[in-house]
DNA sequence: TTATAATACTACTACAAAGTAGATAAATAC
DNA sequence: GTATTTATCTACTTTGTAGTAGTATTATAA
């Protein structure tokens, strides 16, 4: 009941990006700033590169900066992009097809949870995580 | 985003356990009823046992039944028998501490979500599961 | 033009979860 | 008592995620 490793570092990521927006980033920048293993860094990126999350220039002076408006990247895109989408339809209990009519044992328990974290997934973006404080990333 | 197998598999056993109660159920019925690996569910119910969710009785006539009343037992209790403990405390970005006063970037995003999360995992037993229709397992 | 700072690529290792295989131990019906 | 049915133990294989290593490629500042 948790995220992955790879989703915890892209989100955190990303966040930087947006919050330290004026210029761009090496990843060796975001592996010192972020404390992230570098090597594992760099494929994520360049992952998020071609997902079209982070647009990335080489060379002096180069590298990665956001390719959208943080109002327009909400967590469930960067889920997505990363490999662990949202499974709306997936049953908590690992049944192929789960539904109203045709609930597993744990159904109607979990829907209401499951609403509220696709809500929140859907509904957050990157430029709403960083309104009131300072937060960590 | 989700449970593992393990927790999948348990709460499917305990649910089947405690719906068929009048009698005890050999791991090799488990296995054919609820198309589980036979090998994987004789490591899990051994566990469940040693857990004390579980009794076990060998030899023929033998099998296995809920140790306790399917009103006191909680889907936490499952999760925490299985080893995936509800980690009410974990950060969901994975910071070591992480709380209101010095949150990460989603803390507050994620507090509402989780809460109900754990209320569903501490608020449902086996018995509440099984009430008005059957699910199934 | 060239040195350099950066991304991008290919292949490997480490580890845990999931699943498999075979042998052993206990209880009971007969 | 014995055969059978059952759980239990030890060890192995598979698979996916996380992380590491080295090199190639690209862009640009000087």
């Amino acid at each position: 009941m948790h995220f992955s490793k790879t989703t915890e570092y892209a989100i955190r990521v990303l966040s930087y990006l947006h919050r330290y927006s004026s210029t761009s980033h090496s990843v060796n920048v975001l592996h010192q700033e972020l404390n992230l293993p570098y090597k594992y860094l760099t494929k994520m990126m360049t992952e998020l590169v071609k997902k079209g999350l982070v647009t990335a220039s080489r060379g002096r002076e180069g590298g990665l900066s956001l390719a959208k408006n943080a109002d327009e990247i909400h967590l469930c895109d960067i889920l997505e992009a990363i490999g662990e989408p949202l499974e709306s339809e997936r049953c908590i209990l690992g049944f192929e097809k789960c539904d109203a009519s045709n609930p597993c044992a744990l159904h109607d328990q979990w829907a209401p949870p499951k609403a509220m974290i696709e809500a929140m997934l859907t509904n957050t973006t990157l430029a709403s995580l960083l309104h009131d404080k300072e937060t960590k990333l």
